[in-house]
RNA sequence: GCCACUGUGGUGGAAUUGGUAGACACGAGGGACUCAAAAUCCCUUUUUCGCAAGAAAGUAUCGGUUCGAGUCCGAUCAGUGGUACCA
């Protein structure tokens, strides 16, 4: 054994003997006990960054510590290789985005097997392979089959100078990022998936989800955000239009004070043929970006149509406005503007000087407006007096019965748009006949492959752009016919690659229906960030793919592990902000078992990590004296004198219990560590003062090596192939030692008026009476007390005694 | 704006079920070793007062519940993530 600790050596020869370990023939074949663990396959940017370690990291910890307690492990990694930034790569530096890509995975690979993470490498995919891909071509051509694709109009930012659609991240300003000029919104037609579809069954099943964190339970939930109210219609007073407006708060209908409708809606658009201001103030607010976030911040403004409506109880006339704040897709895209009981509505209705009356009275009393909560009805003709509950029941009643409007369940989750007018992403395989019609490329076609032959200018969509691609003859009548030229969203790839990480070169079927057991995920792990959108979009595909026969549990992942975003200067590490960390210069500088240690050390999982590189050198350090210790008790003389190893087994068996709830329950690594460094800080003192035997000290070292193995495996397995050479390669977790167990003196703490006063060591034997009398004849206590009377006592077991006096 | 989360020493964090606030580290200060440095080791380190024993204050802010609150409840402030075309 090296005196000296030299990670650089150490790894490269331990992973190189990782490498050599024939990975197991057909090992999934074999699902006893089995226990997939999957970290969310890395987007392909070029290098690892921080983020990505911790994720992969963590991963790695569950999956090698479930190995060592006997779980036949399962971890795949691949790549999330379609999107956005290859394409953008394209256009600055005139690479081809699959070149680009591919040499991104091939350095990223690399930087992961130096991380030393135990991959499943046999199964790697990549979604960009059209293998990959094909199998995704043939799910869709089925739900288009089965009616849950559609067509329709839809709303995207329009780049008017590279004519081209932007995502949101491109618009800055509310200008293109490339061209800087102004962008519109433009509706175009757009594939979609009906999620709503299963919008109540991705609600209810939530609570099969034993294992994810509440947190992002209750992000689903609310985002798709079921509610229960009313379609109201309020009739035209010019003809016999009806504006319908969803409402939860039927109980306010006497508060309405004005309609709002988005400058989308149809009315809107005809009055703005023949008012110049209408069309000018839809003009205006069509520039602006199509994201929920935008039009929840606008500046709210509106115009007046000069049109009425009738209230639908009073048949008072009410003002219908156009506002830039009404979302389309979103309800009916007419708003009902209640101000006096709206957020929203009260701002609106006190700029334009609309009328504000109170119909909710608070319970208590007088509240300011807009008043939120339910109340007693005020104002309401009938309903005076009624309260808030009562009135939702009643009113909702009297519309229905007066057929003013019906019940609705209206959902805040939207449908799926799947198309994305992009080049470096997986075709839609359909194509189009002159005469409009659509048609799925037949089965045996695909896959639908992407012409490498493209002009990536940045303007314009390549695809379209490609004549040689787009036209072709259909292979069913002969006729001539154009590709479909959008490519899927590449939420489309990510929401079932777990599949197929179990038969990812399966070239007859999407995956071996003989593999179905290893399915749920045991433990998914991945950035927080993904809490909403991806997991939900998962989830959803999972329950496609079950309606179709190929899996059969109702969730893909049993248990998730949502961890914290490793932050730089306060914000999400990403490429477009500049604020990467690169790992590498860690690794070369410490080694990787350093990195995976502090990364772990620094924070809890699950909480956000702002970086510094300043405390690395921590881990390294103690990764140092590790060594050094390992090395002492492998070479120092024989040491006979076992007197105090009863007490060093008593705190080893501790800290193994401790170490062992932190990482298969908890999840608590940087505890796990912290009790670790305690138990080596511990056997350090008492190797040098020669207060332990020989025996016991390498008995105490072994566990150490054993207990951190996930963490760091490298110097593990150095240590470990020291000591106990059969264990190295795979170790068991350890169990604790057999100890003479000794009367356990313990401290208690002393309260006067819940505030700490002295301490006792007791008897853990003794009993409460006897406890009380030691704790009354303490000296501080007595000085205390004094002559005051004890108005109260409180006494836990084993932690503290509390004399409330008077 | 809305939804979710977070806020504890100079810094990262610990306190697992309401019961000793600051474990374990980083940094800083002092010391040992050395010709010197690096490395290593030892001591101190929440703040204020005090030679000390000790006392008081203290977990973003304000308030509440409780014998007892970092932990529970209400309000406020700040930061982070998501907000449907970044992934």
């Amino acid at each position: 054994m090296n005196k000296d600790y030299h990670p650089s050596s150490i790894e490269k020869a331990v992973q190189s003997i990782w490498r050599k370990t024939e990975p197991e023939k057909n090992k999934l074949l074999n699902s006893k006990n089995k226990y997939y663990v999957l970290s969310m396959f890395p987007y392909p940017s070029g290098k690892l960054h921080i983020g990505h370690v911790r994720n992969y990291t963590i991963g790695d910890v569950i999956s090698r510590s479930n190995k060592m307690l006997g779980k036949n492990v399962f971890q795949p990694m691949g790549w999330d290789a379609f999107g956005l930034p290859a394409e953008n790569a394209a256009i600055k530096n005139n690479v081809h985005p699959e070149e680009w890509t591919k040499k991104n995975i091939n350095h990223m690979r690399e930087q992961l097997q130096n991380i030393g993470i135990l991959y499943d490498w046999q199964n790697e995919l990549s979604t960009a392979d059209p293998e990959y891909f094909h199998w995704e071509q043939w799910f869709f051509i089925k739900l288009l089959k089965k009616g849950l694709v559609y067509r329709k109009l839809s709303e995207v930012n329009w780049d008017p100078v590279d004519q081209t659609v932007l995502a949101n991240e491109q618009v800055i300003d509310g200008k293109g990022w490339r061209s800087g000029a102004k962008v519109e919104r433009k509706e175009i037609p757009q594939w979609f998936l009906k999620i709503t579809e299963y919008a109540d069954v991705l609600l209810n099943d939530l609570d099969k989800l034993s294992g994810w964190p509440e947190s992002v339970k209750l992000m689903q939930k609310n985002w798709i955000g079921k509610s229960k109210g009313l379609n109201i219609n309020f009739k035209s007073c010019n003809n016999d239009y009806l504006y319908t407006a969803f409402t939860t708060r039927p109980d306010t209908i006497f508060g309405v004070s004005f309609i709002a409708i988005s400058i989308n809606h149809p009315t809107a658009k005809s009055l703005s043929e023949s008012n110049k201001y209408i069309k000018e103030f839809i003009k205006k607010y069509q520039s602006s970006k199509v994201s929920e976030e935008a039009m929840a911040k606008i500046d709210k403004d509106g115009i007046f149509t000069d049109q009425y409506c009738y209230h639908p109880i009073t048949k008072k006339k009410i003002p219908i406005w156009i506002a830039n704040y009404i979302v389309d897709g979103y309800g009916t895209g007419v708003v009902m503007g209640v101000p006096a009981h709206d957020t929203r509505d009260y701002e609106f209705a006190n700029q334009f000087n609309l009328e504000i009356t109170r119909v909710i009275e608070s319970e208590n009393k007088k509240s300011d407006l807009p008043f939120l909560d339910q109340g007693t009805l005020i104002n309401s003709d009938m309903f005076n007096g009624v309260n808030s509950q009562e009135a939702l029941n009643k009113i909702s009643e009297y519309f229905v019965k007066n057929k003013l409007g019906e019940e609705v369940t209206s959902f805040r989750l939207r449908d799926w748009g799947i198309s994305r007018q992009r080049y470096w992403g997986c075709p839609i395989p359909v194509y189009y006949l002159d005469d409009g019609t659509v048609h799925p490329v037949p089965e045996e076609d695909l896959p639908i492959k992407l012409p490498k032959d493209v002009d990536l200018s940045g303007e314009g969509n390549p695809l379209d752009k490609n004549e040689k691609w787009k036209n072709i003859i259909c292979p069913r009548t002969g006729k001539r016919a154009t590709r479909e030229t959008d490519t899927f969203d590449t939420f489309f790839e990510s929401s079932w690659y777990y599949l197929r990480f179990l038969d990812p070169n399966n070239k007859d079927e999407i995956f071996d229906k003989k593999l179905k057991p290893w399915l749920p995920v045991d433990q998914y792990v991945g950035g927080i960030e993904h809490a909403i959108l991806h997991l939900l979009y998962a989830r959803f595909f999972f329950k496609l793919l079950k309606d179709e026969g190929l899996v059969d549990n109702d969730e893909p992942f049993n248990a998730l592990l949502s961890q914290g975003m490793v932050l730089k200067d306060g914000a999400k590490m990403s490429k477009s902000k500049g604020n990467t960390v690169d790992p590498d210069m860690i690794i070369n500088k410490y080694g990787a078992d350093t990195i995976r240690f502090f990364i772990l050390f620094a924070a809890p999982p699950e909480q956000n990590l702002e970086w510094s590189d300043s405390a690395i050198e921590g881990g390294y350090k103690f990764l140092k004296r590790f060594w050094k210790l390992s090395y002492l008790i492998k070479t120092s003389h024989k040491n006979e004198d076992t007197s105090n190893d009863n007490n060093i087994l008593i705190k080893t068996n501790n800290i193994i219990n401790k170490v062992t709830t932190d990482i298969f329950e908890r999840k608590s690594y940087n505890t796990a560590i912290a009790a670790i460094m305690e138990l080596l800080n511990f056997i350090s003192k008492n190797f040098e003062a020669k207060t332990m035997s020989s025996h016991t000290a390498t008995k105490s070292i072994e566990t150490i090596a054993k207990l951190l193995y996930p963490i760091t495996p490298h110097i593990c397995y150095a240590v470990l192939s020291e000591f106990n050479e059969d264990q190295a390669l795979n170790p068991v977790w350890p169990e604790i030692f057999d100890t003479v167990d000794e009367n356990q003196e313990v401290q208690i703490i002393i309260q006067i008026n819940g505030k700490l006063r002295s301490r006792v060591d007791i008897n853990t034997k003794l009993r409460k009476e006897d406890v009380i009398k030691l704790a009354k004849d303490d000296s501080k206590v007595q000085e205390y007390i004094n002559d005051k009377e004890i108005v109260k006592l409180i006494y836990v077991p084993n932690k503290l005694i509390n004399f409330v006096i008077k």
